[in-house]
RNA sequence: GCCGAAGUGGCGGAAUUGGUAGACGCGCACGACUCAAAAUCGUGUAUCGCAAGGUGUGUGGGUUCGAUUCCCACCUUCGGUACCA
């Protein structure tokens, strides 16, 4: 690199005619950045190794699905700050882990090759090879050498050899840890284990009055399912038949299929399990040590809902015939059973046909049809209150009344016993529900000593409850459940909201189960479905990988079975035909990272040890309890197996936002025609004659004329209107449509363009403004293709430089906000780089000098270092952009172009801007990258005040300020404030009520 | 519905522990340079008011000498809600 301090007069005239200057002078960011993105990869500069010398430091980003529509100006977003934030631990003197993969299994390149028949494989790998390019152009510091790919088999052999592992592992409670079946095998065997009692959550499924050494083959794997983490059972999924698929809850809108909107139905099927509900209790206590958001530990520690209970018995009656099986219930207020006035089941509660009398048989079926076809979501969220009565009756214990017995979709299946007790004098649902069918409200709980008290908080003293009236909830809930035990009629439990996590999808694009089935052909005697009662084989890890097989198609089977089902080879070696979900590869992926390449184990010891877990976690909040869950869930088995050696994977997390899109609407009118509801040519219209339909201020003939006057086509009103009444807004239908955002700029549609586009014979294409300008609707929301609004990074890089892509994602806002996208304030980062640049270079040339700056200068300098290094360590990073951005323009004013205070500012700065940096790094006659240099220190000498400028209020109103040296004492101080003259004009030379002085802070009279 | 978060000028946002609300930037206005434009530089910019002064951080209330910050109730928007990743 050129020295451009020691250039000769000569040197500089050969330079100026080869017209290298004038490249020098301007910030040319396009040659500047491939110059050294090209350095960068030849010099292996962010590779790492191993370095027993150096502090370890671990910054992981979360790693993106790569999807066909590439990278959007929202990805990068966390990916900036990690990148920052590593770069920064770097020039600190870490040994800095920092790597990047694919999540490359989803349902995105499986609906692909679905429609196209393009292999996922194809189009995953092309999806990889733009995102690269996006990132490369971003000037991330990845070491690339460690990518990983979850869908090639060196990757997914691992992902499938710790499924084994889970398979192959069940919960001893008494040991509080994760350990190989064959040790509870061994306690089976032995006589004084009691099976019966060794897993009092789960019903057992088989005879347990046989001794284990009785059972046959297929018995004893029956029962060892009941504790292996990984496990088969059956449970509900989107069925839906016209598809001859199973649907992901994303795949379907407003209860019907998104694709041809085809009816759902719940459908129950055979499938894998992975037993999280055992680390419920340590996924809640492992948050207390992490260094992460409280919202965050918040949602996990709901997400996992410990409460703690009673299970409860209630004896069943039908007026027609007895009932043996009680109807149990879970509930976290045993104490309000007093006021226990119905019951309450979900619709796929066991008990349902039992319960349901001859009566009331057909009305029940029309509200289970009902209730299938909603999903969870859609159940709870309803406002409007539904139920049926199954007309039985269950005997409250504690009142011996009869009870009513409802079936209701706000009770679930899948949580508790899937009834409850409802208890409309203290539950709001139940109220609700109680009010609507009529049913009987006892009082129970008199929460008047307790003001602003809420029908739901543990507060209050009993009342019309017989022996616990007059105490206080807390310990009637003891009570109570003491009196259950007693009389035997239920005990008291903590139970979880969170469930087992579902591990089956009947998909193509996932890792295969390494699984076999032995044949037997029967159907399963423990399910209803008549699926048979195959017994799954793991196969041996020298088996592995397993791997994912060529399809003749990738539509699922049609019987419901997944698109594996169409090989016949396949089908042939009985191998399971469902994958494994998307969460699985994501479980475990910060741990291959440390050691990506080795074929022999998932990574090795000595590496792990190296790198431990996860210093620093970037990632979006919407996976707050899904992968983050899992990963924990995942790591804490390997812990418990001895693989890793730290319980919690990530140590600190960071929730960047998301960057939303802003849509673009325009409204198509409708306008129907009575006789033969025949709709009218495309009348397009803008947002605010659309508002005014939607308000009815705009009937049929005042749009008819608005066409007429203002496109000059006549609609014949005769044919399209009904004749008679005057038209109301209901003889128009308004619908929102997309418009790709590159049509519209400042929310100003660009009509041309849009018409092109819209429809090639634009002569049915009526556009309709109010003023002239056609204005249209925006929303904030994701960015997705779907919605056509989305921003690529490429043309923002293109326009602006990368450098200043980065900082303008930190300048946008605090990283964990959520906020739009807007390039308007763009302009202000460039122009902030380019003024940097200008310290450097002005129209002559180089200009930095190496004279002995002044300490005026020295303060910017380590002003802005005092506040970057706070900023960074706080995540701050848009503040540290200011911090530039100020200190740029204070240097600027001092005109100061000194070696000595640039070539410092230049470190700090180049985690933010780290090509433009580097060459000026270089031009100042650095051999080295920038990126390996030393972080500067702050110089406090420089920083130290000896005077402060009070504000001083009067009750608390800024009235006046005064500057006072900084170790003034108060009543020094106060005898100064209250000779100001402004001061005086509010205290007319009385005494103050009070005189408040915080030093350094403020000053406030109280007159 | 439930869980979590956010709401501050025309716009993005700042205010670190309860202590001068609006840093920094965009936009806008005016000015300098220029034949002109671009670029650049300078000045101003919450709001009402001539001013003194008043009002102002989603809404309503509270605590405090002092509240964007703490408490209560509510409204709106966003994320998750167990098969999108």
């Amino acid at each position: 690199m050129l020295h451009h301090c020691i250039c000769s007069n000569a040197e500089l005239n050969f330079l100026r005619k080869n017209n290298f200057t004038e490249i020098k002078m301007e910030y040319k960011f396009s040659e500047i950045e491939n110059k050294w993105k090209k350095f960068w990869e030849e010099n292996e500069v962010y590779k790492v190794t191993e370095d027993p010398n150096k502090p370890k430091y671990y910054v992981l980003d979360m790693f993106p699905y790569p999807s066909g529509a590439g990278l959007h100006v929202g990805h990068p977003l966390g990916y900036v700050a990690s990148d920052i934030y590593a770069r920064y631990k770097r020039l600190k003197g870490f040994n800095v882990l920092h790597p990047m993969g694919w999540d490359a299994f989803g349902l995105q390149a499986e609906q692909y090759a679905i429609e196209t028949g393009t292999h996922p494989a194809i189009t995953t790998e092309n999806a990889i090879k733009r995102y690269r390019e996006q990132m490369d152009k971003i000037g991330f510091s990845f070491d690339w050498s460690r990518e990983v790919r979850t869908c090639e088999p060196n990757y997914y052999k691992w992902t499938q050899w710790i499924f084994l592992k889970l398979y192959n592992s069940w919960y001893n409670k008494e040991t509080n840890k994760a350990e190989p079946i064959s040790t509870l095998i061994e306690k089976l065997q032995s006589t004084n284990y009691s099976r019966k009692e060794s897993r009092d959550e789960t019903k057992l499924q088989t005879n347990t009055e046989k001794a284990w050494s009785e059972l046959t083959e297929a018995e004893k794997q029956h029962e060892l399912m009941n504790y292996r983490l990984a496990f088969q059972s059956y449970s509900e999924v989107n069925w839906c038949a016209a598809l001859g698929t199973v649907l992901a809850n994303d795949e379907i809108k407003d209860g019907k299929s998104e694709r041809g909107g085809h009816p759902i139905e719940r459908r129950k099927m055979r499938q894998w399990f992975l037993r999280i509900t055992e680390y419920s209790d340590r996924l809640l206590d492992g948050l207390d040590n992490l260094d992460w958001s409280d919202a965050m530990k918040e949602m996990q520690r709901n997400w996992i809902g410990r409460s703690e209970g009673a299970l409860v018995k209630f004896k069943v009656q039908s007026s027609k015939f007895k009932v043996e099986q009680p109807l149990e219930v879970f509930t976290t207020r045993p104490d309000t059973i007093f006021g226990a006035t119905f019951m309450v089941i979900a619709a796929e509660h066991e008990l349902v046909n039992t319960l349901t009398t001859p009566e009331q048989k057909a009305e029940v079926e029309k509200y289970i049809a009902y209730v299938k076809s909603r999903t969870d979501v859609e159940r709870q969220q309803e406002k409007k209150v539904t139920g049926v009565f199954t007309g039985s009756y269950a005997v409250n214990p504690f009142t011996n009344e009869n009870i009513p017995v409802y079936i209701a979709e706000y009770v679930l299946g899948g949580y508790g016993t899937g009834a409850i007790m409802a208890v409309p004098a203290d539950d709001e649902r139940d109220k609700k529900f109680a009010e609507k069918f009529g049913l009987k409200i006892v009082d129970i709980v008199d929460k008047s000593m307790y003001p602003g008290a809420t029908i739901e908080d543990k507060v209050g003293k009993m009342i019309n409850s017989d022996f616990i009236n007059g105490m206080e909830v807390k310990d009637a809930i003891k009570a109570v459940i003491a009196e259950i035990e007693k009389r035997g009629i239920g005990k008291k439990k903590v139970n979880y909201k969170q469930r087992d996590a579902g591990y089956s999808r009947q998909r193509y694009w996932g890792e295969p189960f390494p699984i076999q089935y032995k044949v037997v052909g029967q159907p399963d005697p423990h399910f209803e479905g008549g699926e048979t009662d195959d017994i799954p084989v793991p196969l041996t890890p020298d088996k592995l990988p397993l791997i994912l097989p060529e399809v003749s198609s990738y539509k699922p089977s049609g019987d419901g079975r997944a698109p594996l089902a169409n090989n016949a080879d396949w089908v042939k070696n009985n191998y399971e035909t469902d994958t494994m979900p998307g969460y699985a590869a994501s479980s475990w992926y910060f741990l291959r990272y440390m050691d990506p390449k080795n074929d022999n184990e998932f990574a090795t010891k000595d590496k792990i040890e190296y790198w431990k877990n996860v210093d620093i976690y970037f990632g979006g909040a919407e996976h707050a309890v899904g992968h983050l869950l899992y990963s924990r869930f995942w790591n804490m088995f390997l812990y418990d197996l001895g693989l890793v050696p730290f319980e919690e994977p990530f140590k600190k997390l960071v929730n960047q936002g998301m960057i939303q899109g802003r849509s673009s609407f325009v409204y198509r009118v409708e306008i129907i025609n009575r006789t033969t509801d025949l709709v009218s040519s495309e009348i397009i219209v803008s947002k605010g004659i659309a508002d005014k339909i939607k308000l009815g201020e705009y009937t049929v003939f005042q749009i008819v004329d608005l066409i007429e006057k203002q496109t000059g086509r006549k609609i014949e009103v005769g044919e399209y209107i009904y004749k008679g009444p005057p038209a109301i807004a209901g003889d128009m239908s308004v619908s929102d449509i997309r418009v790709d955002i590159s049509l519209v700029n400042n929310d100003e549609l660009d009509v041309p363009a849009f018409t092109n586009r819209r429809r090639k014979d634009d002569d049915f294409l009526l556009l309709l403004t109010e003023n002239g300008t056609f204005i249209c609707g925006s929303e904030v929301e994701k960015m997705s293709k779907s919605k056509y609004n989305v921003v690529n990074p490429d043309d923002v890089i293109e326009k602006y430089g990368a450098d200043c892509f980065r900082m303008f994602e930190m300048f946008l806002g605090p990283i964990e906000q959520s906020k739009p996208w807007d390039d308007k304030g763009i302009s202000g980062v460039s122009n902030f780089l380019r003024k940097f640049w200008r310290l450097f270079y002005d129209d002559k040339g180089w200009k930095v000098k190496d004279e002995e700056p002044t300490d005026a200068e020295y303060k910017v300098l380590h002003k802005t270092f005092k506040k970057i290094a706070e900023d960074i360590e706080r995540l701050n990073f848009n503040t540290s952009v200011s911090a530039f951005m100020i200190a740029t323009n204070e240097l600027g004013a001092l005109n100061c172009s000194k070696k000595k205070i640039l070539e410092p500012l230049l470190i700090a700065l180049a985690p933010f801007a780290p090509f433009i940096t580097e060459e000026l790094w270089s031009a100042l006659g650095n051999k080295e990258s920038i990126h390996t240099a030393t972080y500067p220190t702050v110089e406090e000498k420089y920083l130290v005040e000896n005077s402060h400028t009070y504000a001083v209020s009067i009750n608390g109103k800024v009235r006046a300020e005064i500057t006072l040296p900084i170790d003034i004492s108060a009543d020094d101080a106060k005898a100064q404030v209250l000779a100001l003259d402004k001061i005086k004009q509010w205290t007319q030379d009385a005494e103050p009520k009070k005189f408040i002085f915080v030093k350094g802070k403020i000053i406030n009279v109280v007159v």
